[in-house]
DNA sequence: CACTCTACCTGTGCGC
DNA sequence: TGCGCACAGGTAGAGT
């Protein structure tokens, strides 16, 4: 399931491809699957999109932002993707056969088809006037977020710390394999309450988020068995529930919280207890 | 405000 | 072999 390391993959897979449609202008708009166009008019954004030259492609959390400039080159339009848990996006040859799962497509004057596929149909695309009609709404990006905000944020939250790091509103781009993985960096417990941390520990989480996010990052993401197997971010507690653990041998432990599967180290990250 | 639950989807992997 | 079913998870929205 992607999240900030595997989009933020995406995008520079985007940007750098020999395909790159950075630059080139929209030819045609395929819409496969109409559910996956979160507008009331699915048709309003091949209309839009029709004849407009793509400018850039930029992040935040786990949305994308294509950038496009109009006609009239007076304005621009943004297209707003999520990916959700199994979308992805791909570049080919205008000449391939849209594949199976393919929900949507945009086919540039260089002759590149660029792909939105997605088994589950859970991601969606839309068109916004701007990108900070999405970003004002998420917390500041995960990969770039300062000590300083981070702290702050922090000071005003009074919630279980699994829930509170899945929270796009309070940070943007961390989902349940990165939450995971980040507490087992920090150790500290996903059922520790934010409110209960020392500042010792609200430094460590703060210092293991952005070491988990940039190492991720560089690895173009996690590599899952059959979930997402493009990055080379090895894992140490998701999915590894009854393996033992590589600092200290300790079998990891599957839990939930908050209806989210859960894992951690029952030694390295001590359960919390009353009064802590 | 914190939390819980549900809906949205479909591929996977299990038990029988 | 094949059926049924629980399960996985990001987000929005409703309910407690």
């Amino acid at each position: 399931m992607p999240e900030l390391p595997e989009v933020e993959s995406q995008r520079l897979y985007l940007l750098e491809s020999v395909l790159s449609p950075v630059g080139r202008t929209v030819q045609s708009v395929r819409i496969v699957r109409a559910s996956v166009v979160d507008m009331a008019t699915p048709d309003s954004l091949v209309t839009a999109l029709n004849g407009c030259r793509l400018e850039s492609v930029k992040r935040h959390g786990k949305y994308l932002f294509f950038r496009f400039s109009t006609q009239h080159a007076t304005s621009a339009c943004w297209l707003v993707a999520h990916l959700r848990m199994t979308g992805r996006l791909y570049l080919t040859s205008g000449q391939e056969a849209l594949h199976r799962h393919t929900r949507f497509a945009l086919l540039f004057d260089s002759g590149t088809l660029l792909r939105f596929d997605d088994p589950r149909a859970f991601g969606r695309v839309w068109l916004i006037g701007h990108p900070d009609e999405v970003i004002s709404r998420l917390g500041p990006d995960a990969l770039t977020v300062t000590q300083e905000q981070f702290l702050s944020l922090l000071a005003s939250a009074r919630r279980q710390l699994k829930p509170l790091l899945l929270d796009q509103t309070f940070i943007a781009g961390v989902g349940n394999i990165y939450a995971d993985e980040l507490l087992f960096r920090a150790g500290l417990h996903p059922l520790r309450n934010s409110a209960d941390l020392s500042l010792v520990e609200r430094e460590r989480l703060y210092g293991s988020l952005r070491q988990v996010m940039e190492e991720a990052v560089t690895c173009k993401g996690a590599n899952i068995d059959g979930v997402f197997e493009a990055g080379c971010y090895p894992v140490a507690v998701y999915g590894r529930v009854g393996q033992s653990c590589r600092v200290c041998a300790t079998p990891l432990v599957k839990l939930k919280v908050g209806q989210r599967g859960t894992h951690c180290c029952p030694t390295c990250q001590p359960v919390p207890v009353a009064g802590n």
